[in-house]
DNA sequence: CGTCGGCTTGATACGGCTCAATAGGAGTGG
DNA sequence: CCACTCCTATTGAGCCGTATCAAGCCGACG
C-alpha cells in the first residue's frame, strides 16, 4: 500500500492468445463471463496503482488486508520468513495474475509482495468485491473458482517438488514458468526470461543457490537447457526433458 | 461417493471447548454465525452419510466434484500420487473439519479421501451451497474465509516443513495434531492418539518410514516425546520442545 | 500355528548443505 | 575512462542427513 496514483482501468487488459486450459494459474481476468452492466460494476470499484519499481512492495506483512490485486504488467514475488529469519518465497506472479488472495478471510497480509520489474496493478477492495458477489452469482462463482485453483496450484507445486531432485525440481518450475510467460525466439527456441534472480528461484525451490547453480550446470551439460544470465532456453525434445512433468 | 445412508443432521455437532483462535484449521462449523431460519436453510441441503469404515473412500480421484463434506466423527486422509506412483498424503482431517474444498472450482476431485476410522460426514452439495451463499452474505463470507484459511494452512505446513530436519518436521506435525485432537491423560501428560499409521505420517512429511522411525527414536532418547504404538506423549516443557514451533 | 503388515534397526551410498574462493556485471564516483 | 564496490553467479572440497537396501521384531489375525 505504498505507492500508486489514482485512476480507473479495465480488468481485461492482458488478453493474450494462449489457451487457458493448460495453464496452472488463471490467465483469464476477473469478470470475463459477465455482461456489460455487470462488468461496469466491477470497473467502478477498482483502482489502478503504479508504477511500482523493483524492490517496492505492493503490500507488506501485517498490513491490514483490504484488497486483492490483479497484476497488469510487471512481476511480483510473494515472500515471508520463518522465525529464525530463513527467507521463504511462496511464488512469483506476472501480468493477468492475482495476488493477495492468500489473505482472504484474514485481517492482515502474512506475506510481502515485492516488485521485481516495474509493475502496474489493479486494486480490488475485497469488501466491495464481496458485496458485488452477493449480487452477482457468476462473479461469486468465479472468485470461489479462483481460490480453489490457487489452492490446487500451491498444493501441486510445493508437494510435488518435495519429492524431486534439485534438477527435476527446477524443470518443474521452468515448465510452469514457460507455460505462463514463455516465448519462442526468432530462431524457434523455446525460451523463458527470468525477472527474478537465481537466488530467488533457489529459495522458492527450497534449495541453496549453490545447489541450484550446480543443477543448472548439469542440465546444460545434458543438453536439456541453455543457461544464460537471465534467459533459459529449453532444448531437447519434450519427451525427454519436460513432458514427464506436464501433469 | 461409495457409501452412505440418507438422513439429516445439524452441522454444529462437534462443539468442543478449545478456543478457535489458536487452531490452524477451522474448528467452527459452517453457519455458526447465522440465525435460526438461515441455519435451517443449510440444514435443508445437507445429508448425513455413513458409517464409512477404515479403507473406504468418501470421494475418489476423477469423481465429479459435487459436494464438500464436514467430518462429524472419525478421521480421513487425503491422498493422491505422482505420475511414477509415488504416494502423496496431503493431509489428515478429523471431526468438525472440512474436506473436498480443494476441488472447489474444478469439475472433479484430484484426491482420494480415505477413511482411517469409522467415520460419519455431512455432505454439502456445492451448487446448492453456492446458491445459499448468494442469498446470505454472511455465509458467503464464511466460505471465502474457509478457503483462505485452508490456503494458508497448507502453505504454512508444507513450505515450512521443507526447511526442517526430520525430527523438527515431525514436531511441527505433532504440534498441529495436538492442537487439533490432543488430550490430557489422567496423569496430566499431553498426549495425541494417532488414527493413521506411522508410514502414512512419513509420507505426509515427505520422509521414508525408516527416517521417521529414527527421528522418533531420537526424540524419545532426548526426552521430548514418548513413542508408543499409536500414542505419542509430549514430554519436556513447552519452551524446549514445541514452543519454538508454535508460530 | 504360520503369515502378513507395520515398525524398528543396521550399514552404506548419495544428494544437497556448508564454508570458502573466484569470476562477472551493474552501478558509482573520481 | 578507469577504479572501486556490491551483488549475483559459479565452482571446489568436505560434511551431514536422509534414502536405500537388507534384516529382524512384534502384534494382529486367519
Amino acid at each position: 500500500m505504498t505507492n500508486g496514483t489514482g485512476g480507473k482501468c479495465g480488468l481485461h487488459l492482458v488478453n493474450n492468445q494462449r489457451d487457458c486450459q493448460s495453464c496452472t494459474l488463471p490467465r483469464k481476468c476477473i469478470g470475463a463471463d459477465l455482461d456489460q452492466s455487470q462488468s461496469n460494476n466491477i470497473t467502478n470499484i477498482i483502482r489502478k496503482r503504479g508504477p511500482f519499481k523493483a524492490g517496492e512492495t505492493i503490500f507488506k506483512i501485517e498490513d491490514p488486508f483490504r484488497s486483492i490485486f490483479v497484476i497488469q504488467s510487471g512481476s511480483v514475488k510473494i515472500e515471508s520468513s520463518l522465525d529464525d529469519g530463513t527467507p521463504l518465497i511462496h511464488g512469483f506472479y506476472f501480468g493477468s495474475e492475482l495476488i493477495g488472495i492468500e489473505a482472504v478471510g484474514d485481517v492482515k497480509y502474512q506475506c510481502d509482495a515485492v516488485v521485481l520489474d516495474t509493475t502496474w496493478v489493479c486494486e480490488l477492495p475485497f469488501d466491495k468485491l464481496e458485496t458485488l458477489c452477493s449480487q452477482m452469482p457468476l462473479l461469486q462463482h468465479e472468485i470461489l473458482e479462483l481460490l480453489g485453483k490457487r489452492l490446487r496450484y500451491t498444493n501441486r507445486t510445493i508437494v510435488q517438488g518435495r519429492y524431486l531432485s534439485a534438477d527435476r525440481r527446477f524443470l518443474l518450475f521452468l515448465n510452469d514458468l514457460y507455460q505462463r510467460r514463455g516465448c519462442i525466439t526468432k530462431d524457434g527456441k523455446r525460451s523463458v526470461l527470468l525477472p527474478m534472480t537465481k537466488g530467488d528461484i533457489a529459495i522458492h525451490l527450497g534449495l541453496r543457490p549453490e545447489s541450484l547453480s550446480r543443477a543448472l550446470a548439469k542440465l546444460q551439460d545434458e543438453g536439456v537447457i541453455r543457461n544464460h544470465a537471465r534467459e533459459i532456453q529449453i532444448l531437447g525434445d519434450k519427451r525427454t526433458s519436460l513432458s514427464c512433468l506436464w501433469v
